[in-house]
DNA sequence: TATGACCCATAAGGAGGCCTTATGCCGGAC
DNA sequence: GTCCGGCATAAGGCCTCCTTATGGGTCATA
């Protein structure tokens, strides 16, 4: 049983039954203060009664042909007015606001390497729309967390997520042409041994090279990839000082202009893959749902 | 069936759960706020659940230690207290108020000869209530006239009120000293003949002159006797223009005085009386309960 | 004067909002 | 590792609040 302790207990009446006295006033009439409301006038007739019974005192003089505010209620009747609007206008701030800005939170490299090109086609096509982009390694909590929407890699399945596959998560090594050229090009997997590689200890250069059939245990282990912060490898590959393992995906670009070169085919895959996740109670949520059907429409491209 | 016509429907979230937010949002504890509001901490999870998902956003991030507003959270804390607080302004204004003006609605007689002369002990003894008298001669209907308590004369039931009898509405004549020295005192009922019948219409003087054994069937029939507005013909009885049929506990001073004499025992009673009356639903509001008590025992001495 | 329209009050009945109890889960502290 | 503090969730029941139906009272019209 809770105790009664802090703070004076405001001992409001019924608040439906003050937004009820709201509508009277107003109108001066139970009738189509109902109407207002959509409740029948009984229910009004029986709010106004509780309200006049909590207070001690009648708020309306019943008339013959209409009814007028008593000197109580001459006194409440413009405070409820305003603490209403305010309560109104603030609602409805709230769900604009909220509506207005809408909080994607994603791992560095989809930032950086796929997003940022294309927000501007979403921000021309949702004006309203403010994107504050946040990037962060770890997964996003919702809960804990101010996300509308989150961009983040596994295996896809999260409980109370939706969660839509952008890509895979693929990854072969990558490097730059001037860099390839200064060993005689790269003809075969373990060419690349003969070169800096970038991040060593990245597990996906053991499956890679495992796959392509190069003994490489002279590499250093580490338990994950830096999956999420490829931005810095890739830069470092760029500038021709090693090769990256890379996914193909969010290096497109690069690969297009001829800034980095994929010189095998050969591309493993451990099964995770980026997503793009929101909690399922808001997937109507009209700003999610525009960033969604965005986001999917680009990719599809 | 209701339509939603006039006004736009503000749709406001269920006001208990902003009621709720509140109280939540100045703790930044569900568990605190549920004892602020004496209810559980299960129920205080439940309104703000069910406000996050009308308003289609979160308003807290829940930490491990404690919980925080989001952006749309703090967005509507201030608005809603501010509204509160003008509510609970306005709501204790009003009981305050209420508590603090005393409406009575009387019979001109008794107003200015019984209230008036004692109503300054009333006002010592309660220096908050600020009274405020009516003078009517219409039956008080506390549905349409804003009134706490009235005096009206009749059989003392009244469906829905509460009536305390003050005294009876008896009548027999009086008239100034002067006047009945005039025809060298009056002796007997039939002397009063000699002399001018103030308001001879009044069905009071056939009563009484029946009950006297005096014929007296030249006097004009009217159907109500004009109770409740003895002043005016207690004046004229004073000035000695005349004898005035009266109710004697009206004119206790006057007869204490010498202003008026009452010649004969003889009372007439057609068993109507004073009483006070208010609606019994507030028969316990203190500022109805202190005025009641305080007449009933001045009535008493 | 009778009749209909309008408006509020009241009674009876039922649906559902809302609160409680009980329990689970998670993170932090000792 | 275990306990503690704090929020979430499920199940269940009360009681508020709304609806339908009806009545009373006043005003307007015939």
């Amino acid at each position: 049983m809770p105790d009664l302790s802090s703070r004076q207990v405001s001992q409001l009446p019924p608040l439906q039954a003050i937004r009820v006295f709201d509508a009277v006033a107003r109108h001066l009439s139970f009738t189509r203060a109902a109407g207002e409301l959509a409740m029948t006038q009984a229910a009004v007739s029986y709010q106004i009664k509780v309200l006049e019974e909590r207070i001690g005192a009648p708020l309306f003089l019943r008339r013959p042909r209409q009814i007028v505010l008593t000197e109580a209620g001459q006194r409440l009747a413009p405070a409820v007015g305003e603490a209403f609007a305010i309560l109104g206008q603030a609602y409805a701030a709230v769900r604009g606001g909220a509506d207005g800005l809408l909080c994607v939170t994603t791992v560095l490299t989809f930032a950086s390497n796929w997003l940022a090109h294309r927000l501007g086609s979403f921000q021309i096509a949702h004006p309203a729309l403010a994107v504050r982009l946040e990037t962060s390694s770890r997964l996003t909590d919702f809960a804990r967390e101010e996300a509308d929407i989150a961009i983040r890699s596994g295996a896809g399945k999260w409980p109370g997520l939706e969660a839509h596959k952008l890509f895979d998560a693929d990854f072969t090594p990558m490097l730059s042409p001037k860099l390839a050229a200064s060993i005689g090009g790269v003809k075969e997997p373990a060419d690349l041994l003969r070169l800096p590689i970038l991040d060593p200890g990245d597990i996906w250069w053991n499956e890679w090279f495992s796959a392509a059939g190069v003994h490489s245990h002279d590499l250093a282990r580490r338990p994950g990839s830096s999956m999420g912060a490829q931005a810095y490898e890739a830069n470092a590959a760029i500038a021709g000082h090693g090769v990256a393992i890379l996914t193909r995906a969010l290096f497109k670009a690069e690969l297009a202009d001829g800034r980095l070169i994929q010189p095998f085919d050969l591309v493993g895959d451990d099964g995770h893959a980026y997503w793009l996740v929101y909690p399922e109670a808001r997937r109507n949520v009209p700003k999610i749902r525009a960033f969604r059907d965005w986001l999917l429409a680009e990719i599809a491209c």
